[in-house]
DNA sequence: ATCATAAGTAAACAAACGTTTACTTACTTT
DNA sequence: AAAGTAAGTAAACGTTTGTTTACTTATGAT
């Protein structure tokens, strides 16, 4: 039989990610996607069941699947927790800014009902997803080197700063002078940290 | 002549809010908005341009609005940084957390390029926005009770949290017991004043 | 009471939507 | 080399989209 065309499964996922960053998730359909990536609408319901199984698959295991595993890159749960952080929010940030289309879609999954269904269920169904974040965490709270705090309350340290940083450095991403650098994500991080372990 | 229905008008808005809220903002239509709210299309087309003018007075005007001046409330740059601090996050927590349609409105301007970019000329046009918190940074910055880091880390560690956290209070929202508290909050600012407080 | 006029309605417009039907192509297997 | 089959196409399906046209209603001013 004749076999699958994975250039053309690959330009699927990459173009629509580039029309959902470019003109909003409001502003993708099936028609303009095929058009776009040269195909016909047909061959999309080859991969995909429908819209929103596109959307669903795009999101998490295009999306999400890259950035869980770009975060963790070098990291390991039994690093220093000064180190440790620096790692997850260095690598957070070069990788989210390499990548807009992520961002993008990752930033849609915070506003969009269907993809935030999507992610909840994702959480709950693999508890391993982000594993080694809760278990760098207890370790060092256990060592009693930072403060018992809430899961939730360290995910929201940990990761929406930087994350409303890559999204400033988009935003101004088209200015002569970087406006957002990496010594920015440095400080920012350092501040939390020092927060963290100065706390009682 | 006859008089506008100022009833009406507040439907359009608030029935907008809703159906962006609980189905998003790509299931969205105008159809839609004039059936739920028992008017005929023609209806909204008096008050708004179009769709897009629609969303963009709906996020600019309503939104926004609402948030700065909840935010505000009982806000003077002149405060003592932790009593100021402790202000803000509280206000934008309550806020928040009693108007969802509003906060899932606001989570659609970080992604949506139209409403983003609404955004951004908002800010360009109109220096007042949100300006206390600018001047209450400058004046603990000048008095060397705070370090002098760049505004944007300043947001990120202001505005990005206590957002975080009630996004995670809404995906629990129906849950027996209260996930994300006040007192959780309130240890989350106190961990970010102590870090901003004690670096350098 | 009537008039002028903007508010508001019901129905319709072309265009675009998600998806499917009927068909052809290209490659593996025999 | 022929057969079998999934990949892929072009065109179309019935809906729904944003918006408008043609009309009616309700109210302040005369």
């Amino acid at each position: 039989m004749r076999p699958k065309n994975l250039i053309k499964e690959d330009a699927i996922r990459s173009i629509a990610l580039q029309i959902i960053s470019e003109e909003g998730l409001e502003n993708l359909s099936m028609q303009k996607l095929a058009k776009a990536a040269n195909i016909s609408p047909r061959t999309i319901y080859i991969k995909y069941e429908n819209k929103e199984d596109l959307l669903i698959k795009l999101f998490i295991e295009e999306v999400l699947g890259g950035y869980e595993k770009a975060i963790l890159e070098n990291f390991d749960p039994k690093m220093d927790f000064r180190e440790g952080m620096k790692r997850l929010w260095l690598n957070t940030f070069h990788y989210l800014k390499n990548h807009k289309p992520s961002f993008s879609l990752l930033q849609h999954g915070k506003s969009s009902p269907l993809l935030n269904k999507a992610y909840q269920e994702k959480n709950i169904r693999q508890g391993e997803f982000f594993a080694p974040i809760p278990i760098f965490l207890k370790t060092n709270i256990e060592a009693g080197l930072i403060p018992d705090l809430p899961l939730d309350v360290y995910k929201a340290l940990l990761f929406s700063p930087v994350n409303d940083l890559v999204a400033e450095y988009f935003d101004h991403a088209d200015r002569p002078i970087q406006i957002i650098t990496e010594e920015m994500i440095l400080t920012c991080c350092e501040t939390v940290i020092k927060g963290i372990t100065t706390l009682k």
